[in-house]
This record gives C-alpha cells, structure tokens and sequence, in this order.
DNA sequence: GCATTAACCACAG
DNA sequence: CTGTGGTTAATGC
C-alpha cells in the first residue's frame, strides 16, 4: 500500500496539478493505493460505499446479480474511474467490480472527492464528460442488447474487445464462456455453438480463449444488422 | 405446417 | 471448463 503519491494521478493525468494545494494540506492518508490479482474484487455489490476508485492499471468488470443469472454491465480499462455512479448516487453498491487482470486501484474517501468537485470546476467539468459518454454507451449496448439477435450482439462484443480493449485484432480474453454469456446475455451453449459458427465460416480463428479477428468488415456487418 | 432461433438438459472429453 | 446433440417453446413466414 502507498499513500500520498497516489492522490496527483487520481486527481488526473492530463491536467497536472498539485492536489495538495488543492485541499490546503497534506494528502497522505486521505488516498490509499491498492493491487489486485486477476479475479479478485475491488468492491461489491450491496456493500456500504464511500470511496471514489480510480483505476491506474489493468482491467475490470462490472456486475450485477440479476434474477436468472449475473449480468457483466460493462468492461472497464485502465485508466478510468471506478464506482462514480454507486458511490454518488446511493449509500449502498449496484454493482461490483471484479479485476480480470492484475490491477493497480485509488481509492479516495468520498469527502475529499467532494472538496475537489467544489473547488475544481476543470475537474467537476471532466467529470461529467466521463459520466455523460458512459451514459451514452450504455444507452446504445442496451438497445443493441434487446433488438439484436445473439450473433450480432457476440459480433459486437467481439469488436468491442478488438477496438476499445486491445486495439488489435488478435487477444486473449481474459474470461471463459460463462463470463462471455453474462456478458452478451446468453447462455454458454449458444456462445460455445457461435463461436465456432464464426470461426468455421473464417470470420475469426479461435484457440480457446485466443481470438484473432481475420475479417472485421463482416463482423461489423454482422453486429449492425444483428 | 415448416423453419428459425435459442434455451435447457445431459453427457463426454 | 467446453463442445455437442437432443428436446422444446416461441415466433415468423
């Protein structure tokens, strides 16, 4: 754990300034920096919340425990914020955040979070930004998620990983089918059944969790017309 | 009717 | 954990 340090990066990387300014003091103890190993939590659902997580390194996903099964509302990459909207807008967790990778984390009491909103418009401006086009993402993967049939809404996944994840054709998901389904809202039969749909008409080559993309075009295609 | 989509179950590597 | 086959239900020509 390292305190103090941390607090500069959370408060954010591109616009440089001194936090410690900021709050007429000393940080330490007010920023705690913490790892996490692959599949370990970062926090949970229905848990008392009052820190603000800034992400620094690696890769998370969001969940959500529903009736039928537990839904993956989002993949989130380093650098980004973690628990802006469950921290701010309720005292308990909507969701948890479960680390797919080895992942470095702040984490900001609430209350300094606060002071730097109120004194910083820059930042407060920027962080609305953030939460506006995560809104906005989210508005279109549900409505992909209810219209589109499931080969377009894996298709799209699929893109998703390449292009916002990896920026690359080719990865290693760091999930199995089960997760894969939580995900694209399906079961592990049919993304196990998909997967290799796609791969024998030499839309993707697969290798267990290795998946390199060899014609893009078509799974855009695929993803748009569901 | 018949075809398609996709879930659920079972079972085998 | 993964892939596959059978069965079944819903929906759309």
């Amino acid at each position: 754990m390292k305190e103090n340090q941390c607090i500069n990066c959370f408060y954010h990387s591109d616009k440089s300034k001194n936090l410690s300014d900021e709050l007429g003091g000393p940080v330490s103890h007010q920023c705690v920096q913490a790892n996490f190993k692959k599949g370990e939590i970062i926090f949970k659902e229905n848990a008392l919340s009052s820190n603000i997580i800034y992400l620094q390194k690696g890769l998370v996903k969001l969940t959500k425990e529903g009736v039928q099964r537990t839904q993956i509302l989002n993949i989130r990459k380093a650098p980004c914020y973690l628990g802006l909207p469950t921290t701010m807008g309720d005292k308990v967790n909507h969701y948890s955040a479960i680390a797919m990778e080895d992942s470095t984390a702040c984490f900001v009491d609430i209350s300094i979070f606060r002071r730097l909103l109120n004194t910083n418009p820059n930042f407060s401006y920027d962080i609305i930004v953030e939460l506006c086009k995560n809104e906005l993402l989210q508005f279109d993967r549900c409505v992909k998620m209810v219209q589109n049939q499931i080969y377009g809404r894996l298709a799209g996944n699929l893109l998703f990983f390449a292009e916002e994840i990896y920026n690359s054709n080719e990865y290693t998901l760091p999930f199995n089918r089960n997760e894969l389904a939580d995900l694209v809202c399906t079961s592990r039969e049919t993304i196990s059944r998909l997967l290799t749909e796609l791969s024998e008409d030499k839309i993707i080559n697969l290798k267990g969790k290795h998946i390199k993309i060899l014609n893009p075009s078509m799974l855009r295609k695929i993803s748009e017309k569901g």
